[in-house]
DNA sequence: TAGATTGTTAATCGATTAACAATC
DNA sequence: TAGATTGTTAATCGATTAACAATC
């Protein structure tokens, strides 16, 4: 089973920004807004108007030329794609500061995504409650995700991230998003994504960093006096 | 100032992998290992070889054909071009749990930033302190940044964003990072990069959703009992 | 010299973009 | 019919990868 994967594939680029876009048919719908263009949606979102185009034919051709696509209608084909169809259950594994930011996270509910359990290694603090659900003793991952077809998040620190990958695998789960820093392992069958809050930060620090070294090369004779 | 950009840049693909390398090669040090390989680097990272041969060339050439890298060397060279030879400050407005979280995030005090100043929108938390640094008012915003070039972080909800950036922009900061869901609109000038939390793992159900979609037309005979 | 491993080339892939024919 | 806007094409760009000549 692989070679010629079936063309379902709507590529990863345009998936991560459905969501902006289903934000701001939303947002429009509300204000009783009944059509759009791509060149408003583009305006709203910060894109060009041939992604948005680009975009929205993965999803089949949903507008009208000339006229521009139904709010209403785009609206509900997008979140059928992004899976909202059901609801997806999510437990997250540490619960330190980014672990209950990470339940609290409202972009979350609105996407599908469904928090329905909160996992720590510290049984000290299982039973506190955060956002609505208690926090459960690691022992209780088997019963909460077996068979459940859960999406896991690790939001430990980095040196307990092994574990927590390896609790999630043994319960049966085979999406792992990870948050710590540093790479896991998993078997072939468990897809792992991983997001590392620093990448960003460092990206931004090194253009400044490359800004200053354009300046001082660029204009080599700016601040002379020695 | 534009047209033909001066050949300083790394790509940002291998700016992003290039922590990953030197956390690596910082362990390898520790454990008093004096030299490696792009497949040992490859295999501790989970990349190619070849990516992290490519990767390794854009910062000049520190590896010896049929040798290898020194990791001292190495390490040394990568701390460089990150920016580490300086430290970058970097402030945080909003300090509900995702700023809290990135206030206390270990990852960035290893990658050369310095969180040197939290902000709240919310005047009755100011005085709390997180991580050792005390909540401050908006008030203080530009005093803190004015002149100090410092990368800033909005980690407020949504709504309270754009103000946030407001804020930002007005008291002479150029390298915002976002983590509030929703686009913002800031000046030419200013280098605006989003983080959205909820991306990865929409991803993640799209896929497990495609995964039994699959299953579905490849085996339409399987469960065929009505 | 034989063995190892880099740095680079060229092929490939996926994403972006401008342009425009198709269509309302 | 004239005007507007889509959906698609083809060019471009950046990143990944395999392969291998260069080099220790």
């Amino acid at each position: 089973m692989s070679t010629a994967l079936p063309r379902r594939g709507i590529p990863d680029a345009t998936v991560a920004r459905l969501p902006d876009y289903l934000r701001v048919l939303t947002a429009m719908s509300a204000r009783g807004i009944p059509s759009t263009s791509s060149e408003q949606l583009a305006a709203a979102v910060g894109v060009r108007s041939a992604k948005v185009r680009k975009d929205l034919s993965h999803l089949g051709n949903h507008g009208v030329r000339g006229v521009g696509y139904d709010v209403a209608n785009l609206s509900m084909k997008i979140a059928a794609e992004l899976g909202q169809a059901r609801e997806w259950p999510v437990v997250i594994v540490g619960m330190g500061n980014l672990g209950r930011a990470l339940a609290a996270y409202g972009g979350l509910a609105s996407r599908g995504l469904r928090v329905i359990g909160l996992f720590d290694h510290d049984d000290a603090i299982a039973g506190q409650r955060v956002a609505g659900l208690p926090i459960r003793p690691m022992a209780d991952l088997d019963s909460v995700a077996r068979d459940a077809d859960v999406i896991g998040v690790i939001a430990t620190p980095g040196p307990s991230a092994k574990e927590a990958a390896d609790a999630l695998v043994a319960a049966g789960v085979t999406s792992i998003l990870n948050f710590a820093p540093g790479s896991l392992a998993v078997p072939d069958e468990v897809e792992l994504r991983k997001v590392d809050l620093a990448t960003e930060l460092q990206i931004l620090a090194v253009h400044k960093q490359q800004r200053y070294a354009e300046v001082s090369r660029d204009v080599p004779l700016a601040g002379v006096a020695p």
